[in-house]
DNA sequence: GCCAACGTTGGC
DNA sequence: GCCAACGTTGGC
């Protein structure tokens, strides 16, 4: 892990913008943010920082892949007033297997996670060392 | 589809 | 500045 670098967890719903769409744009706007709390964690992104893209609202709610931040915030034009911003992440990878909401919960380690205890986050910071135990479990054979 | 939790709005 | 009403998110 390299210092100083952040890391993320950003919320979509699947039904609406997928890793699957995201694999087929390469880059996209991560959009449509009106929340001062998640604007705020978009605003502290740093280009290279890593973020786990996790599905929500969808049967089972789970980390689908990996991303990369890669342009730091800026206006996001789908907003009808001015303060809102997004940042661009680009595809990294789709995880073989999905690392569902309900596995999470059971790994004692990860109590603190702001996914567990703030669950309405769409855009949330993920400690160095929750995304260790997390990086180890979805992608074994990496890192 | 329901509803708990949370955020926002607006009257006072 | 309080708080009731309302809207949204997201797990179930």
């Amino acid at each position: 892990m390299i210092k100083g670098m952040a890391y993320w967890l950003m919320k979509s719903e699947p039904d609406v913008f997928s890793i699957e769409h995201l694999r087929h744009k390469k880059v996209a706007g991560w959009d449509g943010v009106r929340n001062y709390q998640a604007r705020n964690n978009l605003r502290a992104m740093r280009k290279g920082d890593f973020a786990f893209f996790y599905h929500s609202s969808t049967k089972s709610p789970a980390i689908a892949g990996l991303m990369e931040i890669v342009r730091e915030a800026y206006p996001d034009p789908t907003a009808k007033d001015p303060g809102w911003d997004q940042v661009d992440v680009r595809f990294v990878k789709a995880f073989v297997r999905e690392l569902s909401l309900h596995e999470i919960k059971r790994i004692s380690a990860l109590q603190k996670m702001v996914l567990l205890n703030n669950s309405r986050l769409s855009v949330q910071p993920v400690t160095p060392g929750e995304w260790k135990i997390l990086m180890d479990r979805l992608d074994p054979q990496n890192d």
